[in-house]
DNA sequence: ACGCTGTCTTGACGTCTGTCGAATCAGACA
DNA sequence: TGTCTGATTCGACAGACGTCAAGACAGCGT
């Protein structure tokens, strides 16, 4: 984890930002890697990434926490806690609605994030 | 980390497999997300965000340890340790070549991480 | 007001991770 | 052969992570 912590906590990333180049065209300078490695970090858990796609694949672009925690053998605490982890990563936005919690994707970061790791169709060796 | 190892080592998504929908399409499921919620890990670090972009952006396609090391306030073993990270997640090769070792990118599994992450222009809400 | 249900927080546990120094391995060159 | 340089492996340590049980909190219904 390279030691500190980042400010996370819900990083400036989430506005429309064009952010980042391509990884793979220029080098990404050790700030930006500061700021967006959480977030690929949030995604390096399989039950996150799971809880991921089954939130940005919602019917209605949201899903509620009773339906997420069934979906896999963990207790309910632990998939809190995964939640908060996305949460925190800037991944996810939570809201109450009377007894139900809903988690809604951010599609900006995704984008970002997809955005870096693209890669010119044949870019391989690009000389 | 979810318990489980899983496999790694070279997970057999090097293939030109087309593997994944977008994770905002259809769920990731538990088997997908095991094979690559590694690879998102491996680029969870600061450290190994930077050293994948060295290395994806190097003029030839390659780069050597000897020029990614001095770009950081870290001793070689603990470059080592990043790259062979990063290695057994299969985003990187290493091909020793007389004195020096050379790392080089996998771009197909860059390409599926990206696809995994992408978003259809105006899918926020899709209803 | 009371209890019920759904969700989050707290505290604890074992494991994994990032880092280093020391030792080891692999080639190059005398 | 011996030695030098570059890279990896080994062993150790502090800190972070994933998980759970127990407790706390928030709304709803009675």
């Amino acid at each position: 984890m390279s030691k500190q912590r980042a400010p996370l906590a819900v990083i400036d990333l989430n506005a429309d930002t064009p952010c980042c180049p391509p990884l793979a065209q220029r080098r990404v300078p050790a700030e930006t890697a500061a700021v967006l490695a959480p977030a690929f970090k949030a995604l390096g858990d399989p039950v996150r990434l799971q809880l991921m796609s089954m939130i940005a694949s919602a019917e209605d672009g949201e899903a509620c926490v009773c339906d997420l925690t069934p979906a896999f053998d963990l207790t309910g605490p632990t998939i809190s806690h995964h939640l908060k982890t996305l949460r925190e990563a800037g991944l996810v936005d939570a809201e109450r609605r009377g007894t139900w919690v809903y988690y809604r994707a951010r599609p900006q970061i995704l984008r970002q994030l997809a955005a870096l790791l693209s890669i010119e169709p044949a870019a391989t060796a690009k000389a």
